[in-house]
DNA sequence: AGCTCCCGTATTGTTGACAGCTTTTCCGGA
DNA sequence: TCCGGAAAAGCTGTCAACAATACGGGAGCT
């Protein structure tokens, strides 16, 4: 239910402590929504649905924050984060340039047979695409697998939590609220081949200048969405 | 005490919740070396020297894990992050990628005060550099705090805590143990000044390359260091 | 009527104690 | 002397209760 391809690709650990329990399970909630963005956490009232004491709670929740999926105040209680098109634009510049790193170094460092799993999951994604047409939401989880997966081939223990730890989630949150800009599934997936091809090459600064120009057309298409809907009046501006 | 310049950049707060304060506290504590990487934490003992309870301090190390500069494990408690000259690479990595494109909103976004105020740091570095010849501690303190207000100038919200409150006190803590690569200091100024320069023509591609050239440079040098302790033997492969 | 002040309520911040796991130590045997 | 195992000590994980602060509503004053 989780992802379309293979196993999960975080730091997941269903066992644990408590806590880390409640972490995972909270921010997966937080994620698939049904904590509303925005909306403001009971402490008591989620101890009680997690069936935990505050204890463990709280440090979970001092986690997600340092996450940024959730804004503590003192005496005042957690909010879940709340979404903003800037902030999303933002999130990109930050994919950008990290994505970008970590692409060079994949190019750089992966192994053949990591590099064919890229291409097979390519392919996946090219059977599937036109089976749905339109349904996003399968090809946009794709499309944050393909990335994450180049995060992870980096090998590089300071780009890989930022990216998989922290963006990743951030990003499905954003998918599942400002969703269906998947009209960029066609030409992305040919990007997404590019690149691949450009890693296969061991052509690092290349691979990294593909995938750079690759997220920054989908910040572009999403700055003219904000533009038009500014424009539209649906959203404030801030 | 504690920077050369100015205010603090990150996000201390000496009031707060008595978790936030001994976040703040430990942090300094570590970073200072007063707790050695690698060190085991004891939680009893903490709690004593902080003169709170467990709880407080329970979720002041579940945040600095997140951060990074603590490792936990289930049942086995807390150590101090252990450095290794692989995990300083893999940073400046990361840092080229970050601080170039924050290199290149700042100079995209800042206002001429602060474009200013950057250019008078920098003539403060200059005019202090020569009084203790090689005494690079005030240098390194002062590259840092060049680094990261520019990151600051970015005025991105996604780049800035990665950045500012992660990567920088991870880098201090390396600082204060790897000392001494303050060789650099002399030509690390003039690529600052070509920097600042490449902000105030408003050229955000060039300052971007700039910068990371910049941190590129740095990195390969303490490549070079490392393979010649290597040859030496004076530290573990790994 | 509207504003201010005050009090009750609910929630967060903090504490101390209990349970389970890990490590250490100590003792007996080879 | 060295090794193995069991008990004990210490630590981490968890909980329920206490303290302090912020929010909501109503009375009283202007």
């Amino acid at each position: 239910m989780s992802t379309v391809e293979l196993g999960e690709l975080g730091d997941e650990a269903t066992t644990g402590t408590l806590a880390e329990q409640v972490f995972f399970r909270l921010r997966e909630a937080i994620v698939a929504g049904e904590l509303q963005p925005g909306e403001r956490i009971s402490e008591p009232a989620l101890a009680g649905r997690f069936g935990v004491s505050r204890g463990p709670l709280r440090e979970a929740l001092a986690r997600l924050a340092e996450r940024h999926l959730l804004e503590r105040t003192t005496h005042l209680g957690a909010r879940v984060v709340s979404l903003s098109f800037p902030k999303l634009i933002d999130l990109y510049h930050a994919r950008e340039a990290l994505e970008g790193m970590a692409c060079r170094l994949a190019a750089e460092r992966a192994t053949p047979e990591t590099l064919a799993a890229l291409e097979g999951l390519l392919d996946n994604h090219e059977r599937r695409a036109p089976l749905h047409e339109g349904a996003a939401y399968v090809q946009d989880q794709g499309d944050l697998d393909f990335h994450f997966r180049i995060a992870q081939a980096s090998e590089n223990p300071a780009l890989i939590p930022i990216l998989c730890d922290q963006l990743y989630h951030l990003m499905r949150l954003y998918r599942r609220t400002f969703v269906a800009q998947g009209v960029r599934s066609k030409t992305a997936l040919r990007e997404h081949r590019a690149i691949v091809d450009a890693m296969k090459e061991r052509d690092g600064p290349f691979a990294e200048q593909l995938m750079r120009r690759h997220i920054a057309k989908a910040r572009k298409s999403i700055e003219d969405l904000y533009a038009a809907q500014l424009r539209a009046g649906d959203v404030k501006e801030e």
